[in-house]
DNA sequence: CTACGTCAAGTAACA
DNA sequence: TGTTACTTGACGTAG
């Protein structure tokens, strides 16, 4: 069990790998410097989770910034293969697990073919930086499920359609997570298991957005997610959170309760295989460092790699 | 230095 | 019909 945060390092706030700028000043040596100071940023991250037991990370979308934009018209796949390579060795040294996340503005079953091919073009940028870094597919490519109009069956098999056009390398790297307003658990599970997609089980997303699901109790319902992931894939990954009090349904809290993240792990002492658990909460690495010493108490948990 | 308006992009729920 | 939120606030100009 490997655990992780998403794209900010708060503890360290000068290290950062989401540096970008507007369009208007997106010039090929602004990009170039951009993307020179995100790689070497990451590197430092992912050193500094190493040296915490966190092996786990979310790259921010702006890694690479306009990545899948005109304005970019770099070969910074190419430029930057040495950096790139560097960084993929040493993920793979260490037993790192890195993922991306897709934008609100990637939405493969969109109406609007122009938003499908903007979005195969996005997921496309993404999955180049981890053959970059020639990591293999295990490192994932997160999206939701998309558009429901006119209704889920169509919405879905847009979806599907949408899906053969995708190279065969990207694919592999793609997962579904079930959502909090539109697509429920059931639907993406159903969805998976038509396109061979692993799924993403989110725990938040699930208490708020429960579908016809809401008396299953949530182990079976990881145990059907974990069903969707292959060899190839990795080990599943959940994504785990906290609903903050103060806002609306859905919105993660600055921290991880512990009570509920340990009644959690101890639910979970039985499913098979071992999993990775995505923490998704304001606070950060800040609010997973502080829970460490609970998943450390969990035999499941391995800080390093032995070598 | 700080404050705050703006930033590539779509969709759906809410008022 | 307009506003809000989402994977994530950061960028950049005005004062």
């Amino acid at each position: 069990m490997r655990v992780g945060y998403a794209c900010i390092c708060l503890e360290c706030p000068g290290l950062r790998c989401t540096r970008t700028t507007v369009l208007r000043n997106a010039t090929p040596e602004r990009l170039s410097d951009l993307i020179r100071q995100n790689l070497s940023g990451l590197g430092e991250i992912l050193r500094l989770n190493e040296a915490r037991g966190i092996r786990l990370f979310r790259i921010g979308n702006d890694l690479v910034p306009f990545s899948s934009h005109p304005i970019n018209t770099l070969f910074w796949w190419e430029d930057f293969q040495p950096e790139l390579r560097a960084l993929g060795e040493w993920v793979r040294q260490h037993g790192h697990r890195l993922s991306f996340h897709t934008n609100p503005y990637t939405l493969l079953n969109s109406l609007r073919e122009e938003v499908v091919e903007n979005s195969l073009r996005d997921l496309t940028a993404l999955a180049r930086v981890f053959e970059a870094m020639e990591l293999n597919a295990s490192h994932k490519i997160i999206l939701h499920g998309g558009v429901r109009a006119p209704d889920f069956d169509s919405a879905e098999a847009r979806f599907e359609a949408a899906l053969e056009r995708v190279p065969d390398a990207v694919r592999a790297r793609l997962v579904v997570e079930n959502d909090d307003r539109v697509y429920p658990a059931e639907r993406i599970l159903g969805l998976c298991r038509r396109t061979g997609l692993p799924m993403v089980f989110d725990t938040l997303h699930h208490a708020v957005l429960p579908g016809e699901w809401a008396e299953v109790p949530v182990v079976e319902l990881l145990n059907a997610a974990f069903s969707t992931w292959g060899a190839a894939d990795g080990p599943p990954k959940i994504h785990f959170s906290s609903q903050d009090p103060d806002r609306r349904p859905g919105a993660h809290a600055y921290g991880i309760h512990p009570e509920e993240l340990s009644a959690f792990l101890v639910a979970t002492q039985n499913t098979t295989p071992d999993f990775d658990i995505m923490f998704e909460c304001k606070g950060k690495d800040a609010a997973v460092v502080e829970v460490l010493p609970l998943l450390a108490a969990d035999p499941r948990y391995v800080s390093q790699v032995s070598s």
